[in-house]
DNA sequence: TCTGCTACTGACAATATTGTAGATAGTGCT
DNA sequence: AGCACTATCTACAATATTGTCAGTAGCAGA
């Protein structure tokens, strides 16, 4: 006897907009877990809960899908670490508090991991950390209050002391999990590290 | 007519060794341009210029090829790593040795790189750069020198001071090929970025 | 020269992954 | 209700990749 087609499970029909978003949430998880080449359409379309050809609808390719995925990663990473330079303007420890929001921009949400794996995979040159336009912001600050009868420290100097922490927040990204918690009383733990960082630093602007 | 078998272009037959060592080779190529995912039993293969059952019967799965390319890789960097470092031993300008040193090893031997790609995927773990050793070596040295009437200083102090520039040269060796070139005067080049480096490390450890 | 060992090979199988094609079914508009 | 639009589906095709198998061939020792 002829089979009635078995009533399908109810479609979800969300706005091109809804899918794509949740389509892209999908992708970026494996994207931070595993790297840009860790993306599959099978699987991506599984977590999302649709067939694989709603992704290819909705991106035209992989390749499309892997890059909607970066443009909007490295879109967020510019966000959130604009936001974090910003947030940390003011304040009577403005080094320790700075370091405290990039690093938890970079290691505790992520981006640095991300980042690497984007900076190694070829898909983000390394320019696009942007540590060069934090230096020239830094370095405006540090002129205007150095003014007053001091030398004024050249911008290569102003450069490297953004650069270093930077590049040494972003090492540090790479194993948060595996990592030892963040009391503050951990002796090498990563709390500390900073601690002593921005201090370091602190002592160098200072002269 | 039958076809006579076409006379196969001489087979070439390697000793185990000499075998594995070649196909170590090609697979650690891939490793360093593109990570573990990157490696192909049959590209690898193709590289060494055999097939690709012959890789398998020489490290018996895919999975076994890459343990083995992953442990000399971490072999030869702990390696260099050590030689690095002792070579750097004595010398007028020590730290600037050291780092130069490091560097070479980390970024200029793509062993940094390397490093990144395989604690990205989960093969190494971050504790395999082996920063707790070297500070440890470093902290014997610095009790021994400022024993003479100043306070010791504390351990904590001297690992976060080899811990900072190992970070940050591994970051640095993320982007070497497309960082600018390595000459001296090179404004922001990385081997100025080193010297402004190994200045601030001196000046810190003396105090 | 014969023989055993094993590095090596081609052919095949099994699965994964991307992409295509045509049909189906929500949704808003008239 | 009827219709256009398109998000979504199933089914299929094409290719890539790992792994198996039975046989071949180079080399060393008897």
């Amino acid at each position: 006897m002829p089979r009635k087609p078995a009533p399908e499970p109810a479609r979800r029909r969300r706005t091109s907009e809804e899918a794509r978003a949740a389509i892209l949430d999908a992708a970026e998880k494996r994207l931070d877990a595993s790297g840009p080449d860790a993306i599959r359409l099978q699987e991506v379309a599984a977590d999302v809960g649709v067939s694989h050809p709603t992704v290819l609808h909705h991106f035209g390719s992989r390749e499309g899908l892997v890059q909607a995925v970066v443009r909007r990663a490295l879109d967020k990473l510019h966000a959130d670490l604009l936001a974090a330079v910003q947030s940390a303007a003011d304040g009577t420890d403005q080094v320790t508090a700075l370091l405290d929001a990039v690093f938890d921009t970079l290691a505790a949400r992520g981006h640095g991991r991300t980042f690497l794996w984007l900076a190694l995979s070829g898909y983000a040159p390394t320019e696009d950390l942007r540590v060069q336009s934090v230096a020239e912001a830094v370095h405006a600050i540090r002129c205007e209050r150095h003014a007053k009868g001091k030398r004024k420290p050249p911008f290569e100097d102003t450069y490297f002391t953004v650069l270093l922490p930077a590049l040494a927040l972003l090492s540090m990204s790479v194993g948060v999990k595996e990592k030892r918690g963040g009391g503050d009383d951990d002796p090498l733990g990563p709390k500390r590290f900073r601690r002593w960082l921005a201090k370091l630093i602190h002592e160098h602007l200072e002269g």
